[in-house]
RNA sequence: GCACGCUUAGCUCAGUUGGUUAGAGCACCUCGUUUACACCGAGGGGGUCGGGGGUUCGAAUCCCUCAGCGUGCACCA
């Protein structure tokens, strides 16, 4: 027997080894289990961790199911591909070097300049990519690492581009003049789904507005309210018509004020009039478009205000709201004002308070119809004409993507009903470029004088990086903003399997994405159902006219005893390598596994971890005792037909648990698969199969029989162990004299 | 405001389509243990399954309702 058994269990010194083993063995790939492409595939993308920092324990848990997902299939002789790669992440990754830049260099990214800026990005990505990329390998998890992508590389690069051209030749892109959500403290645009809403409490004000009166919470914003919406119903209001000018006094002297009646106005709220401020509210766009009225701009891109203020140009709008309430009220024009509750918007990733803004920037519609390009969606014929919206929504009514939990099929599509058209475009630095190339002189001036090209009178949107116009040769520029990270992983399920090369195989030897798209499963934490789950369904479903994936796991989020998400600032953040170091991947990986159903929260702490150390020990001494009497080779293995009834009653009991345990498996419960095989081993097998064997070894009655049941069971175990706990399995099945390794066995339940 | 989820033992959670005395881990109590393991074994205490109502032969499980907690979306000046 080996004398590492002798010793408790040392994870630390078996599982860098089992892993460089697995990896040079060329496991992790397709077919190392035996199995060819016209078997049943498995294949998932891992979603890409951000570079911007560490993993943290949702990884952790992440990598866990994932894994236990795709040793499971492996073991099962599927072709199996589970594919790995990392995230740019542009803002979180930009904000973070920035933030990092100002703290030990007291510069901006302005101070350094565009190019000396990205080298800095790059260079705290790579290192962070490195980081990730190690810890990902000591969670255990059996990815196929020859594949890995990165968003930002060449090939994914060239994916974007042709996705870019191709959704704008089909209409889907375009450029224009809307409310988007501005963040001053990023100096950016940032989507819908990337606002977060804090409530706070402030002062409504009522102002005398020639002879209405007007309620506000941001009295800063309406310096050139020259408009005043009623609803054309308000009886109060019967007097005056549409169009109909008045003169009043107002914040910097008098106006000519003109009614406006639009049936948006709700006549309960407040007065049931409102002055409207264009440029800076969603609702007094529409309004504005819907009259044709003209939009002036109060706020800065910094958030000062600009001269339409009078002498409250250049203040930041916080500092001007008292001040500008001040006056009104020694102008006579202040009315009562009242407590009031609402929420304010800022930035998920700069915190910055967002300031809506019109601005010319580049969207994707998801309200316009296009030819749809295959037959391959259930209820939307070739050809047909159809939005994305309903793309999105008819693959998930019609079923072809499965959702798990299901219920959040229903907050999918409450999403989708709210869904406006997707501002891609982003003023920062790292990331996509959009692929668009202006004349030159077109950038610096609207007014082009004798340029006749007809190829570059307008943008051009190319997928070849264009430095001059291919027609006229005049000089190019690239349109300076980027695009949304999470263009670029929408894309991910093909992008990473060679889109948009090799759509059909030249000759006979299929392609990767014809052998894994769609994907058999995407596994990911809840909270980015919209901002990537969706995403995806969107690119999929107009570049390939499929979905990407058949089914979507939902995990939780994992938090500490208390609930509270696990952070570094609360100081309650438990680190994955650190837990590893203590306690081994194994008993993580149990402990991240057990107790957590998906879709719901799931809670860590060190003891929790530490039990199913324990567990990895009780699996290590009970192995000892089995090899060691195991000793007599002229055994040979167990016969069930040969061997006496009760411990036929035990093989069968067992298959039962066996087929229990990968009905579960093929469920995705693997929460219960592991606390049934976890309870198994402990407490039938080293309680009672053990101790009853031993007792028969001892009194030599069926001895044989008893030991050849006791290795055939412990084998049949490190099976179903494996896929949660690879390591410590793996290496008990080495020590057992076994050849091939456990990670390609075959399963014990067809 | 709309939607979704959660509420089961001191703590953290399971309980798959309603079916025998409601489960696990940790914690607690008693006893035991020199050859697989104290990172152990045997046993035990502890729950009116958030409240109320209903369907059913039977409900933690299905329906209604109320409450508390959490999350998402929307948001009106």
């Amino acid at each position: 027997m080996d004398e590492k058994l002798l010793k408790p269990y040392d994870p630390g010194e078996t599982e860098g080894r089992i892993y460089r083993q697995w990896e040079e063995g060329g496991f992790f790939t397709p077919g190392s289990n035996g199995a060819t492409p016209t078997d049943e595939k498995f294949s998932m993308a891992l979603p890409p961790p951000n570079v911007t920092g560490e993993l943290h324990m949702g990884h952790a848990a992440m990598l866990t199911i994932e894994d236990i997902m795709t040793r499971f299939a492996r073991m099962r002789g599927k072709y199996t591909l589970w594919l790995p790669g990392t995230d740019h992440a542009a803002i979180a990754t930009q904000s973070k070097v920035e933030k990092e830049i100002r703290k030990k260099e007291k510069l901006n990214r302005h101070d350094l300049g565009r190019e000396e800026f990205l080298k800095r990005v790059n260079a705290f990505a790579q290192e962070s990519h490195n980081t990730i990329i190690n810890q990902t390998k000591k969670m255990g998890s059996s990815l196929d690492w020859t594949r890995e992508a990165f968003t930002l590389d060449e090939q994914r690069s060239l994916a974007v581009r042709t996705a870019f051209k191709q959704m704008y030749d089909a209409g889907l892109i375009y450029r224009g003049h809307r409310i988007v959500n501005w963040d001053p403290k990023g100096q950016t645009t940032i989507s819908d789904d990337e606002v977060v809403y804090e409530e706070e409490k402030a002062n409504f004000y009522y102002f005398k507005y020639g002879p209405f009166t007007i309620g506000t919470a941001r009295p800063e914003t309406k310096f050139g309210d020259k408009y005043v919406v009623m609803h054309p119903g308000d009886k109060r209001y019967a007097e005056y018509k549409h169009g109909q000018k008045i003169d009043l006094e107002w914040i910097n002297g008098p106006i000519t004020a003109t009614i406006i009646k639009d049936e948006s106005i709700d006549m309960e709220f407040g007065t049931g009039v409102m002055t409207i401020t264009p440029w800076h509210s969603n609702a007094d766009f529409a309004i504005a478009e819907r009259h044709n009225l003209d939009k002036e701009q109060i706020i800065d891109k910094y958030g000062k205000l600009l001269p339409i203020a009078g002498e409250f140009a250049g203040l930041k709008i916080t500092e001007a709201r008292p001040k500008l309430v001040e006056k009104l009220r020694k102008k006579g024009l202040l009315g009562k004002e009242e407590p009031y509750t609402h929420n304010i918007a800022r930035a998920e990733r700069t915190n910055g308070l967002i300031e809506p803004q019109i601005m010319q920037q580049w969207f994707v519609a998801v309200e316009k119809p296009f030819p749809f390009s295959t037959d391959k969606i259930k209820g939307i014929g070739k050809g047909q004409m159809i939005t994305l919206k309903e793309v999105m929504k008819k693959v998930v009514d019609g079923g072809q993507i499965n959702i798990i939990p299901d219920h959040f099929a229903k907050t999918y599509h409450h999403w989708i009903d709210n869904l406006h058209d997707w501002c891609i475009s982003r003023q920062i630095w790292y990331g996509h470029g959009v692929p668009v190339y202006y004349r030159k002189s077109e950038i610096q001036s609207s007014n082009v004088k004798g340029q006749d090209c007809k190829k570059c009178a307008g943008p051009i949107v190319s997928i070849e990086k264009l430095s001059t116009c291919p027609d006229c040769k005049q000089e190019l520029e690239q349109d300076p903003d980027t695009l949304d990270t999470w263009f670029s992983s929408g894309l991910w399920t093909f992008s990473t399997l060679g889109w948009p090369h090799s759509v059909k195989a030249s000759r006979g030897t299929p392609t990767d994405l014809e052998l894994f798209h769609p994907t058999t499963i995407l596994e990911t934490g809840y909270d980015i159902l919209f901002f990537w789950v969706a995403r995806m369904i969107l690119m999929s479903g107009f570049l390939l006219g499929d979905v990407p994936f058949r089914t979507v796991y939902l995990h939780g989020l994992v938090r500490d005893q208390k609930n509270r998400k696990l952070s570094k600032s609360l100081g309650n953040a438990i680190d994955p390598l650190e837990m590893i170091e203590q306690y081994g991947a194994d008993a993580s990986r149990m402990s991240l596994i057990i107790g957590t159903a998906p879709g719901n929260d799931s809670k860590i702490w060190p003891d929790k971890i530490k039990a199913y150390k324990h567990f990895a020990n009780k699996i290590w001494n009970a192995s000892r005792f089995v090899m060691e009497n195991d000793d007599d080779e002229r055994l040979g293995d167990f016969e069930y037909d040969s061997a006496p009834t009760e411990d036929r009653k035990t093989i069968d009991d067992f298959k039962e648990l066996a087929t229990g345990i990968t009905v579960d498996m093929e469920n995705h419960r693997f929460y219960l698969a592991g606390e049934k095989i976890y309870h198994y081993f402990w407490h039938t097998f080293a309680d009672i199969i053990i101790e009853n064997c031993k007792q028969r070894i001892k009194e030599g009655r069926d001895a044989p029989t008893a030991k050849t049941l006791l290795v055939h069971l412990l084998k049949q175990q490190l099976k179903l162990l494996h896929p949660f706990m690879p390591f410590i399995t793996e290496e008990i099945w080495g020590l057992m004299g076994e050849d091939r390794p456990l990670i390609i066995a075959p399963w014990p339940i067809k």
